[in-house]
DNA sequence: GTCAGTGCAAAGCTTTTGCAGCGCG
DNA sequence: CGCGCTGCAAAAGCTTTGCACTGAC
């Protein structure tokens, strides 16, 4: 099993929660994935192997965002995404405009960049979001 | 009257759009603004002097963000905001994860590390943005 | 005079909540 | 064996759409 799940499945025991079967399919499904899903798409994909009630799922994954070991991730289409929060993994999106397709990227500079103005703002950050946006290269060839 | 509000009136004009009330409204009150307001604020501050319908409100910022005249911003909270776009005032936002005030900020390294990664990737990148989470001096000293 | 703009009400979507029953610890 | 978890259905909130009417050009 891999680590994360291990890691999740121990702060929620900590943390009082019982583990039932639509939060362990939630949390199996996650853990596979490299970049983020939405509550339905979450609920469609465990439809075939282990249907999960749709309240279900937005429960399970606002008990892992609450004890951070999933990341919130708002790419400003109206639908709220979800992925695993890996110390090694650190990542923001880029967006297509036109086929909406989201896919992950990461550089250095850039966080250290935000980590600089992060400490020259007076409020206390604890986290950030960035979002690209632009044509991806099947869209703008096409 | 304002550069922006000449500018987003001719703009919408070539584009072949006609000027009712209601869009002159929120284009006036938009124009006033420093920082972004969701579709509900600008139907509530219009009330008192200019009443409008909460539809139009939504149709005429569709038609100003469409024209690139507005910008979308999304921090995540469910609700969508939109701020005039001018040159000379590209900013990006911290929103304080106890009372949800969002405030600008500026930074011209951020800019510029953006910038950097914007040319190295596949996408066409045609915009960016930076939400930073956090609590507020208000809400952390509390 | 024509056709976009407007306001109201209804519909659409994502997300949240209520509640009865199941099952983890 | 108590209390949190689950599923269903209903509700809530933001946004969009349909339609008849108004008013800009």
């Amino acid at each position: 099993m891999s680590e994360w799940i291990q890691h999740a499945d121990a702060t929620l025991r900590r943390a009082g929660r019982r583990a039932g079967g639509a939060r362990r399919a939630v949390v199996g499904l996650l853990d596979g994935e490299h970049c983020c899903l939405s509550a339905q798409e979450i609920h469609e994909r465990l439809a075939a192997e282990r249907p999960v009630g749709l309240a279900s799922v937005y429960r399970a994954l606002e008990q892992l965002a609450a004890a951070e070991l999933l990341q919130r991730v708002d790419v400003g289409d109206g639908v709220v995404r979800y992925e695993p929060v890996r110390g090694d993994d650190h990542h923001h999106h880029i967006v297509c405009r036109d086929c909406g397709k989201v896919e992950p990227f990461h550089d250095p500079l850039l966080e250290r960049a935000v980590s600089d103005v992060s400490d020259r703002v007076r409020h206390r950050i604890s986290g950030h979001e960035i979002v690209l946006h632009g044509a991806c290269p099947d869209c703008s060839s096409g």
